[in-house]
This record gives structure tokens, C-alpha cells and sequence, in this order.
DNA sequence: ATCCTTGTTCAATATTTATTGAACAATTGA
DNA sequence: TCAATTGTTCAATAAATATTGAACAAGGAT
């Protein structure tokens, strides 16, 4: 099933999800992945955040880091938050990311 | 007062802190100034992290990505968390690392 | 003044990380 | 079978990060 290495909830380190984060454009996928617009995207969905290559790099590393499940599927790698394993290893943590990465308010929308 | 550079508030970037902290030494000065043994630390309180040159550079690394503010003091300089500025910034992001970095507790304990 | 303490800066190096393009593998579809 | 799709691997390179030691600067103490 899961084919590929993940690491178990329990072998997730912090600092490692942190350097995973700390990468404008792996936090985008994590953001992308986050927006609740699908459970599962394929690579395919992140193609304008960089080319196929280094997609395929960065997805690995947030495999590696624990943060994305990856599951093949044909030709297909089906990609998802790995949620509820890391709401269990860092409670708070996930949401407080993500919240960060949503669009901020600007000052003048405040009246009312 | 401030003398070194300091991102102000919404200056300080998402990825950026996330890369500051994405390396165990960093979390580990993090560790220690949210430990609140002292809201104020000198550098060489973190001596046993590293190298005197090496942790001048970490602190840096905090300093420039927002996460703590540094204060000269004579020949010193006064190291503190920004809790206030990063928690109105990212709300439940600094709480949720600080728990996580907490000593995990073991399962024989879990028995009442 | 002289020394000691605390910490920074600089230059060199080592190590990691990121980016590219070409070639490859597996699956799907004609 | 042949071609298209989806994504990986590899090797090369580029670029960012981390680590060292030596030299320096600013205070504080004597």
C-alpha cells in the first residue's frame, strides 16, 4: 500500500518539519494542500510552483519530513496532509501554519 | 535602544522563521529562552550548544528571521523571545513549538 | 594603561540544499 | 505495438548554509 518510506507518527522530528516548511515553495504546497479543495492532489496540481523536477524533489522532502502521505496510484502519486499525524505528534502546530499562510487582512477592510 | 536590526512585526516572514528554526540548534535557543527561567539571556548562557562564533551567527539567524530580540548591555548582549510580536503575528505558532520541544513523556507513565 | 570578559567580523572551507536537463520506468490508451 | 502521460532518477552545477580559527572591538575592573 503505502509504498513509498514514510516515517512513523512517532519518528517525526520537529526541526525536520520545520526545514521541510522553511521553503517558499514547499509551504505552498502544504498551503495548496491545506485549502480543503480536494483530500488527495496528484504532482501534476503543483506544476505551476515549479518545474516537474523540482517538484518531484521538494514533494520528497515533505515525505521525508513526514508532512504528505504519497500514494501511487497507475502512473499517478496521489499527495495528501498527513493531518491527523501531525495534529497527534504536534498538536496546534499544523493549524497555526496554516492559518499564518492564509491570505492576511488588509488594514482598511477593519470598519464595521 | 534597539541597536541591531530587527524586522519589525509584519515584516517578519512565515518561511523565514520556519527556516530559523529548522535546525536543532536554533530549536534548541528557542527551547531555552521559552524555558522562562529568565525572560533575558547573554549569549554565553547557550555556550554549551556550540562554538562562540557559531552561536553569533545562530543568533543572528533569530534575530534577522524576528524571532528574539537582542539587547546590548555593555559588553553584553541581552537575548529574549519575541512572544508577543510573534504571537500576534502567528497566533498558537510559538505556543504549539514550545510544546512540542517540552521533554515528550514516556508511555510507562501514562498509569495514573 | 593593562588586562579580562563578552561577543562580533572576516576569510576560508566544508557541507547541504536547490535547480536543470537528459534519460528512464511504469501505466494508460490508441 | 506505438505513443502519450506522469513522475522518478541521475549527474552536473549553482547557490545557500554552517563551521573554524584568528583578529578585532567595546566595556569593565584593577
Amino acid at each position: 500500500m503505502t509504498n513509498l518510506p514514510h516515517p512513523a507518527i512517532d519518528q517525526i522530528e520537529l526541526a525536520h518539519v520545520l526545514a521541510a516548511l522553511g521553503d517558499e515553495t514547499r509551504l505552498a504546497i502544504i498551503g495548496l494542500l491545506a485549502s480543503g479543495e480536494q483530500d488527495e492532489m496528484t504532482c501534476s496540481r503543483f506544476l505551476h510552483l515549479g518545474s516537474k523536477t523540482g517538484l518531484s524533489y521538494h514533494l520528497a522532502k515533505l515525505r521525508e519530513a513526514g508532512l504528505v502521505n504519497v500514494r501511487p496510484e497507475g502512473t499517478k502519486r496521489l499527495i495528501s496532509l498527513r493531518r491527523a499525524d501531525l495534529d497527534q505528534r504536534f498538536p496546534g502546530f499544523l493549524d497555526s501554519i496554516i492559518a499564518c499562510q492564509a491570505p492576511r487582512q488588509d488594514p482598511q477592510q477593519d470598519q464595521l
